[in-house]
Parts: C-alpha cells; structure tokens; sequence
DNA sequence: CGCTAGCTTGACATTCTTCAACCGGAGTGG
DNA sequence: CCACTCCGGTTGAAGAATGTCAAGCTAGCG
C-alpha cells in the first residue's frame, strides 16, 4: 500500500485545536514549555494499529485530530470497545509501561505524544497537570458508567440511537455548533467497529440503521454521513430522558 | 422497624481496617491528622439508600466494612449497576456535589466520611491524597472497561462465572487468604442485584446459577454463601484467558 | 473491467426475557 | 401456637430480540 501523505500540521502549543481542553488545559506559561520540550507528533492513518494490547507503550498522548478505540478481546475472537477517543482525550496510563487494550486509528489521526518518563515527573512536580487528568479520569469514569447503562439495558435500536446522539454531541462541541433541531455529521466508525462498540453484531447495527432510516429519524448520504433531520426525535429513541441522562 | 444496632466500632486511623488501601494510604502522619480531624462514620443496614441521584451530597467517603452499590435507572424502570463499592473504595466525586447515580447499601455498611469542602481543600494541598486518588480512579476505569466487556459479549453463563470470581478475589484479598483451590464467601447481593450488576434478569441469574451448581462448579450453602470447591474450573467458566483477563 | 471492502438483506437458530406458578423461611398478629 | 403473609428465590412454558449463516449489492481502485 502506498503511503498516503497524512496532512495534519505540527503546531506550537499556542495554536493548538485542543490547547484548553486536553491535560494541559490548565496550564500557565512554563509549564507550557515544559511540556512543548518532551512532545511530539505522530499521525495514523485509518485502520491502522497504534498498540496492541500487552506492548510496551514508551508515550502517552493526547488525541488532537481524529479518534482512536480501545479495545479488549477474548481468546475466541469476540470483541468489545472499551473507550472512544476523541480530539482531547487522553490516551496511555501514567505508572504503566504496557497497553492494556488494543488501539486503533479509527479514523486518520494525530496524536501528540508525551514521552512517558518526563511526563510522569510531570505530573509528580506541576499541579495543574494532574489535576486535569484527575478531572479528565474521573469524566471517562461517568462515560463509561453511561456506556455500562447502554450495554447492559437498552435495545439494539436505543443503543444505535444513543451512539448516534453521542457522535452528534461531540462532533458538534467540537464545530462549535448548537445540537438541536438538523445536525449532520461523518461517522467515525465502520458498520463493525460501531457493532464492537455497542455489543451487537454489525447485521444488527446495519439493520437498525435501516430501520430508523425508514422511520425518517435519520437520512444517509453514502454510508457514513448522517443527518439527523430533527435532534429530539432521535433523542427520543436512545431510551434517555429528556435532559440526556446527564449527572441530574 | 426496629432499629438494629450495627456493630462497626469507630476506630482511629491508626486501627484501620483499610488504612492502606484507601485513599488516605499514602499518607502521612501529619496529613492523617488532617484527614481525622474532617471524618466522621456513618452506619447503614443492608437495604438503605444513601443518596439518590440528583440528592445532594456533603461528604465524600471511604467504604470501610460492607458494599454499597451505584445504580442507574431508565424512566421504565430498566436498572443498570455501574459500580460495586467494597471496603476501601471510594465513594463521591470531588468537585461535585449532587449525586449522579443512586447510592444503596447492599450489606450492612460503615462509611469512613469526610466533609466536601475540607476534603477539596486537603486535595489541592496534598500530593498524597489527590495522587492516590487519582491512581484509584485509573483503577476504577480499569474495572469499568472489564465491566463493559462483560456486559457487551459475554453469555449468561460467563457473566455469572465472572462475577463470582471478582467477589471471590476481593473477598480474598480483603481476608489475605489465596484465591486457589478451594474457596468459599457470602454474596453481598441479593440476585436482583446481581441481575442489575450483569445486565440480566434475576430468573437468568438464577437459572444460570442452579446450572453452575448442577455441573459441580459452585456449591451452594444457603442462598447466599458459595463453595468453589476449585477455583481454576470457575475460571474456565469465565471466558477469561487463564491469566483472568488482567492487563497483559 | 473485475476485485475487494464495507455494507445490506433474508431465512433460520439460539439465547434470553416475560409471565406465571410455586417454594420455604422469617416475622407478625390473632 | 398456628395461620398468614411477605420476601427472596426457583422453575416452567412461551415468545421476542438478537445472533448466525449465507447471498448479494455498490463504490472505489488497481
């Protein structure tokens, strides 16, 4: 396969896309700096292998563009998602040298990677570092648990309406548009990533898609781009009561 | 109901069952006395609600003996269980104060408790509290994600298995005893709330556990205390690999 | 032009849920 | 002391949701 020129630009901290919302979010001036000296950039094309679970990771990262997946598997092949990384999202766990799921490049990506042992005396040293990965630790704790919900109660069709919902939000702080009324957006995921991702099969997910697509709550234009002609009808369907299941 | 008299003594720090497992373990003399001077206990019977989601809540705390349970639930009553609470957990999320899921004790129960804005004081002040914490949330997290795979893929009959074996395990440790040939332990659930906790219905739970029993892999003293007379064959239930699925 | 990867659809099999009856022990009131 | 009831648990029969297996479609690419 020729290699296809991946074209996300490598930027200074101060012009970055994810400056105020990723682990260094909180950071003051020198505290900047220290990072900007152990980071560096990589990029990812789709449905590449970032580690495999088990590997000796020497980085932890910060998703800039893109998403990336966790994900565990059993010996027989079944597979499960376990986290979604969006523009942001944190990625390795300080203290622990080896991956503990499976990640991919879902999408075309760019991390920008932190060398591991400089950012673990990082976090020992400047407060406002690990405090945001506290708080960021303890958000994808609340998603999970959200997630647990869907896995373990709703329907096939509550669960595609839900991820959907999910998509939409993010994609849509992200742009920094309003999610109501028509919202439109690209899937980051294949029919089976989004099945490993909700604990279905990928017919599943292909039938319910059609289904709600008869329904009217979606429309597709080619395979992954979604429009959701009205945001509370789909909201309707992902089985959450009105304020989104969000911390009451 | 007359109000049965719980047993849990209140003990100073140094007499902890959980001293150093908690949050408080890495701490030190002084930071203890800090620590002590802003807990109180709490007492619950096995059944109590302590907060429902969306109550207030003005402490954070640490289990000390017994096991909560955090539960969500649909409009339609659908319940999910999206965290387990064992002696040591912690209970509460700094920074908010408003439940996010509804809080039950599951066993009789002695909360360590210390009060909100104190303890978030104690947390920008002190590395050893807030870098335990933090370690504990990647834990969670950890526990979270094996969760989601349980949930998302595997049978009946492995969920079941599974849960066992992590009930074990914790009891084990919790005992200092090794989890390895034969093992016994009383289930702090009840087998609706083991159905919540699997994302099962109770007759599920107990057609799969009256199975379990049939085969030889479980026996069962009473409803609640089980014998495994060999833990390596529990294990094979689990769908686990033999290394019991931890981190690579 | 034909291949392949990603996706859709159909027919059938399986697992789990639903609804219902029943069991047994603990606590309660007559 | 006994009957009653309640709660947690078990078991059975029937049905629904989802998985499995198989065929076929379509867009993009060599």
């Amino acid at each position: 396969m020729a290699q296809r020129q991946l074209a996300f630009p490598q930027v200074e901290c101060a012009d970055c896309p994810i400056r105020h919302r990723a682990v260094c979010a909180r950071c003051e001036t020198d505290e900047l700096e220290q990072l900007e000296a152990i980071k560096y950039y990589r990029n990812y094309e789709a449905g590449q292998t970032i580690v495999w679970a088990g590997d000796k990771m020497d980085f932890v990262a910060s998703v800039v563009h893109g998403v990336a997946a966790l994900t565990q598997t059993m010996e027989d092949g079944r597979r499960q998602m376990v986290g979604l990384l969006l523009p942001s999202d944190f990625l390795g766990r300080p203290n622990r040298d080896r991956a503990a799921y499976d990640v991919t490049a879902t999408t075309d990506l760019q991390l920008c990677c932190f060398r591991r042992t400089p950012f673990q005396d990082l976090l020992a040293n400047t407060p406002h570092v690990s405090q945001r990965l506290l708080e960021m630790t303890l958000d994808e704790l609340d998603a999970a648990r959200e997630w647990m919900l869907l896995l373990g109660r709703k329907t096939a069709r509550e669960k595609i309406a839900s991820f959907l919902s999910i998509i939409a939000r993010r994609d849509a702080t992200l742009q920094q548009r309003p999610t109501a009324g028509e919202v439109a957006f690209d899937l980051p995921l294949t029919r089976e990533a989004m099945a490993d991702y909700l604990g279905l099969t990928l017919e599943t997910v292909s039938r319910q898609m059609s289904s709600l697509k008869k329904d009217g709550v979606i429309r597709l234009e080619g395979k992954r781009h979604i429009v959701i002609p009205d945001f509370d009808l789909l909201m309707d369907e992902t089985g959450d009561d009105a304020d989104g299941g969000v911390l009451a």
